[in-house]
DNA sequence: TTAACATACCCGGTAGGGTT
DNA sequence: AACCCTACCGGGTATGTTAA
């Protein structure tokens, strides 16, 4: 502990009696781990991404599918054989996740516990040519999953803040495990704008993270923080460089008893919100032109001249090209990249004109109301991949009120005057808390930013 | 006698070097 | 990945020492 202080920053011991977690009211603690069987890296992968087609989907739909090939290039599974990741399918099918609901209000825990495969059913469908060299070997996927397993997971809550684009830059399925436990509780942010895990013994963390029933390794705390807890949060603090993790150690005497983790959005520090380095989590979209292939240069200034959000789309489009197979490869793909944006804004632009005559009179407080409830939040994190539906409700309620067009008129001011006018919008809703949060956050894209934000800037700009 | 301070040692932790 | 070994560290505690 003497030296090296700067791995001190991942690790905040605190005290059992006056620890600032414990302050935080009890939520509903939903983990999961396979009672049977172990979850790896690829199962883990592989899993996210099935759910994440199915909500896609749609909830209510019994089957689902997916090419092969396409589950293959979305989890980065590099090895040509198939077969592997059908083997990979098939233990997940053999793999049970034990539920432990927890409910730790007014000091009892009570635990309601149900076991259920990992997946439901898998059919491979179709195949190559029998007398091709990997005959037999499936192309399409289809899959179920079981009522309980929808009901936990399917919900926008857990599945949408699991970042497909993220989950394949991890090297270790202990730090996707913790990326998905600690990211489950990104909205039970407390008053000191950190979002607080559960607060578990350690050997339940364990559990968590080894993906698995491991009662009988890493029985000393020593070995398992070394060599699992140390490594994945610097990992995941490594990868995830728009948040910054930290995890809670409790103690009863001398012995470690409880953790318990925590996150909070970098830009917290700087809430003075430069606006140049734009309102969304820059980092993931960052992560994802470099993916691309684009470079460090270009990006930085894409980054500053660009809409961010013209900027996500592009990326998603030009991902897709990348991953179409049928089609001759890019020779240019920071060409591709740049027209893709010109499309994206054209298309923007198209849309608005089109509505434009439709701006109606202010809404502001309806609406307001309505995404406050509203649980349709886009989420900026996830990347919408392939075919996203660019028409939900919050879009189509911006355009319909042209609030892109003063958004873009906003981008366009001189940064200064920007700058002002976000100081005075945080200083006028200063008391609101839940709108700070929601700041601290997701910074202005979340709708229930936006449809304050909006409309006060339109009040603001035009007299 | 006792509060206040000093010291020695134990214990549970970490770091960094391993091996299997 | 799982685990072991050694050196080391600091807090806690028991014990010793000192001064009021």
């Amino acid at each position: 502990m003497s030296k090296k202080q700067s791995e001190k920053s991942v690790v905040v011991a605190v005290k059992a009696n006056n620890a600032p977690g414990e302050l935080r009211k009890a939520v509903d603690a939903i983990y999961v781990y396979p009672h049977q069987g172990r979850l790896t890296l690829m199962s883990r992968r592989a899993f996210n991404l099935l759910l994440a087609r199915a909500m896609e989907d749609g909830v209510e739909k019994e089957w689902y599918e997916i090419p092969i090939s396409e589950l293959a290039k979305d989890m980065r599974f590099d090895s040509k054989d198939m077969k592997h990741l059908e083997d990979t399918l098939d233990a997940m099918q053999t793999t049970l996740l034990k539920w432990d609901v927890i409910d730790t209000q007014s000091g009892k825990s009570v635990r309601v516990r149900d076991s259920v495969q990992l997946l439901g059913a898998v059919q491979l469908i179709g195949g190559y040519d029998p007398a091709g060299p990997r005959s037999g070997v499936a192309r399409t996927v289809r899959y179920q999953f079981d009522k309980r397993v929808k009901q936990r997971l399917l919900v926008p809550e857990v599945y949408a803040r699991i970042n497909l684009q993220l989950q394949t830059e991890f090297s270790s399925s202990h730090t996707l495990a913790l990326y998905e436990q600690v990211i489950r509780y990104r909205s039970n942010t407390s008053t000191d704008g950190w979002a607080y895990t559960v607060k578990l013994p350690w050997r339940e963390w364990r559990n968590l993270l080894l993906g698995g029933d491991s009662t009988n390794v890493y029985e000393q705390y020593k070995y398992f923080s070394r060599d699992v807890l140390n490594k994945a949060l610097r990992e995941l603090g490594q990868v995830v460089t728009e948040f910054e993790f930290e995890m809670l150690v409790f103690k009863t005497g001398r012995v470690i008893d409880k953790l318990q983790f925590r996150m909070r959005p970098k830009a917290q520090q700087s809430l003075g919100l430069k606006v140049s380095q734009p309102l969304i989590d820059t980092g993931t979209i960052h992560n994802r032109l470099l993916k691309i292939g684009l470079k460090e240069a270009d990006i930085s200034k894409i980054l500053d001249d660009n809409d961010p959000e013209v900027v996500k789309d592009a990326a998603s489009q030009t991902e897709a090209r990348l991953r179409r197979s049928d089609l001759n490869p890019l020779g240019n793909v920071t060409a591709y990249f740049v027209d893709a944006m010109k499309r994206v804004r054209d298309q923007i632009k198209e849309a608005r004109e089109k509505n434009q005559k439709l701006s109606g009179p202010d809404q502001r407080g309806k609406d307001a109301k309505a995404d406050a409830s509203g649980v349709d939040i886009l989420d900026p994190e996830v990347p919408q991949k392939g075919r996203r539906r660019p028409d939900t409700l919050s879009e189509k309620r911006a355009v319909k009120e042209g609030w892109e067009e003063i958004e873009d008129h906003f981008r366009q001011l001189p940064k200064e005057e920007r700058d002002a006018l976000v100081e005075q919008f945080v200083e006028s809703i200063s008391d609101n808390a839940a709108l700070m949060r929601e700041i601290n956050r997701r910074g202005f894209e979340g709708p229930l930013v936006r449809a304050s934000f909006v409309p006060w800037l339109k009040r603001n700009i035009e007299n």
